[in-house]
DNA sequence: TTGCATAGGGATAAATTTATCCCTTATTGT
DNA sequence: ACAATAAGGGATAAATTTATCCCTATGCAA
């Protein structure tokens, strides 16, 4: 695996919680895993641009990290089921908070996303 | 410029605010600049953990996305100042939540994030 | 028996983001 | 005269994150 070379700033509150939300698609896992999406392939099919390559291992980091934990089922074919943390869990409202703002200026952050990729990106 | 090959996803209110806030300092520097501190000397001392060079290319992207908005006084030596925009200023709640969850779990987070470290990092 | 679903991970390439270094301009303080 | 401050950006290297590809295993259904 990777093996960091900078160590992280964790001065505040900030720094602390991006160090374990900071990953494309860290934020998505914890919102589907509270509606209940639990298992690997769901989560999966939630997240299609995400490949299940980093799927997996930004689960691993959420669940380094405590915020979230996975139970193994001995079945075969094999089962796994992530769920929240009661520390995951207490991440629910920041989210919500995250996606409502999102939500509500969406037509707004589509302009001036779209409007500087414009200029950035090859077609 | 870097020029973009994959194009973002852009579902949902958290793939819109992900794509504006996604940035290693992003969200301390909207932060420090709701603070009152605007000009980019006093946010390189507040972050020093950045390069002015980052702190340069965010600070655009951030005024590219309407988030802040920059003043250039032509005036020498050279003085320049940045506001949140109101759809900047809009954010402010969000990222205080952020930060309130990261303060309040702070201990918990300091533990997890360096019990990972140690497997993870050169020393 | 061929194919799909399930979960996961190694190896490697590519994309993207940060870090480093250096250079410019003009004024103020020593 | 010389260093410091202010702001910024080009060039390039390094770090970090994602993407791609391929391979394992087992039971079930057509």
């Amino acid at each position: 695996m990777y093996q960091r070379k900078i160590p992280p700033s964790l001065n505040c509150g900030l720094d602390l919680i991006g160090e374990v939300l900071y990953g494309k698609w860290k934020v998505r896992l914890l919102w589907f895993i509270n509606e209940g999406h639990k298992r690997p392939s769901e989560l999966q099919r939630k997240i299609p641009d995400a490949s299940r390559r980093v799927l997996n291992m930004q689960l691993k980091e959420l669940e380094e990290h405590e915020l979230v934990s996975k139970v193994i089922y001995p079945v075969v074919p094999p089962k796994v089921e992530y769920s929240l943390t009661d520390f995951g869990k207490s991440l629910i409202p920041v989210i919500a908070a995250l996606g409502s703002w999102g939500d509500e200026h969406q037509e707004h952050l589509r302009s001036v996303i779209l409007k500087r990729a414009e200029f950035n990106y090859i077609q």
